[in-house]
DNA sequence: GGGCTTTAACTAACCATTTAGTTAAACAAG
DNA sequence: CTTGTTTAACTAAATGGTTAGTTAAAGCCC
């Protein structure tokens, strides 16, 4: 390994490592110096590559938003319906959250700040995730496949079901085994089927 | 005023001003002089009154839960037939987080540390809020009003949309001044139809 | 007098950031 | 080829600001 290459791994290193301090503990709780310890390096070296705390957030955090909205947007627009676009939506969504878990606490963080970290970039890709919904569900009254509704709403329950549910897996894990014996069996659903249920309730909601 | 009286407004006071600066800045980021400072008190009368940052938190998400979760449970009751149970339940929470606007960042915060700081007390009522749901459903299968459904999904989606509402307030502020022009209108909907919009979205997707 | 509150330190720990190095790979000159 | 030099990558230790929590003396109001 050369020396470049030993450099861009380091890096690699310390952002993955970040993101998953910075899911659990948020900016102001995570330590500079169990992210280095995590990670394997030098607090200093994290300094030298990325800067100070607050790069190392803002860049996990454009790192995360980048690669998912470029998924969604190029997901959705390979289909041609508006129902394929919305269930690609969906789908996307959850896999995103999926493949990448810190990518959910991190966003509830910031909305419950107001966004206060959530470096220009970031906000770019919120927006035009929000007005990609609008277009699918835009063309979905146009042809006469779903009726109207208010696309606010309509985002609003996928975006906060979706990430409530990726966010919401360490919550789970406690209730269930705080509350063994009293949960309904099967209540909870596996990754897998969750973006099959939301988009058929979703569907279902929407059509004529 | 009373002696007891006085301290018992002090104590509300720090509770009122800690709830929106652990809403704010979260656990970790929320400054105890600052709070003091708000609320008009000396930092030691805080450690007088309530013991430390730890307590003072644990009060007020304790005091939150019991109260909106009361009133949930009671306005649930006070009906009989599934759709109007239903119905109860989604305006109550919205209601309640309206009346509250500290209560749901805080808890997108406990979401995404996995409930690390939410006291015994607060799981209980949480738990709580997830079977009267289950049973809601139930009830409306059961008299073949509604169709199956899995209770964790629909409980996402209601406690997600809603939460992310509340929460979102200020993002949606940032996002409206920094892409004014871009925004079709009347896509965010005002606290009053907001209940309603998504009762009838629910109601619709569940109905036989 | 006694419960409540303020004032105004104080400390001990914590934590982000900086500084002053060290190491080893790449490289150039002889 | 090898010796000396440069440079990127990294480390260990120090620095200095911040912060939770404490304390003691004094004042206030019933």
């Amino acid at each position: 390994m050369t020396r470049l290459e030993s450099a861009d791994t380091t890096t690699m290193q310390i952002l993955k490592v970040a993101a998953s301090h910075f899911a659990e503990k948020g900016l102001a709780g995570a330590r500079v110096d169990e992210i280095a310890r995590d990670a394997g390096v030098n607090k200093a070296t994290i300094y030298y590559h990325i800067g100070g705390k607050a790069e190392l957030y803002s860049e996990v955090f454009r790192a995360n938003m980048h690669q998912s909205a470029e998924k969604l947007l190029s997901n959705v627009a390979s289909k041609t319906s508006a129902e394929d676009k919305l269930r690609a939506y969906i789908t996307t969504m959850v896999e995103n959250l999926h493949d990448n878990p810190c990518a959910a606490p991190m966003m509830m963080r910031e909305m419950a700040s107001g966004g206060e970290n959530i470096p220009e970039e970031g906000l770019n890709y919120v927006m035009r995730i929000f007005m990609t919904l609008t277009e699918i569900l835009k063309q979905g009254q146009e042809e006469g496949e779903f009726r109207e509704s208010n696309p606010a709403i309509t985002h609003l329950m996928i975006i906060g079901s979706i990430m409530f549910y990726a966010a919401g897996e360490p919550m789970r894990q406690k209730l269930m085994t705080l509350f063994d014996g009293e949960l309904p069996q099967q209540v909870f659903t596996d990754d897998g089927r969750l973006a099959a249920e939301i988009s058929d309730l979703l569907v279902h909601a929407l059509k004529n």
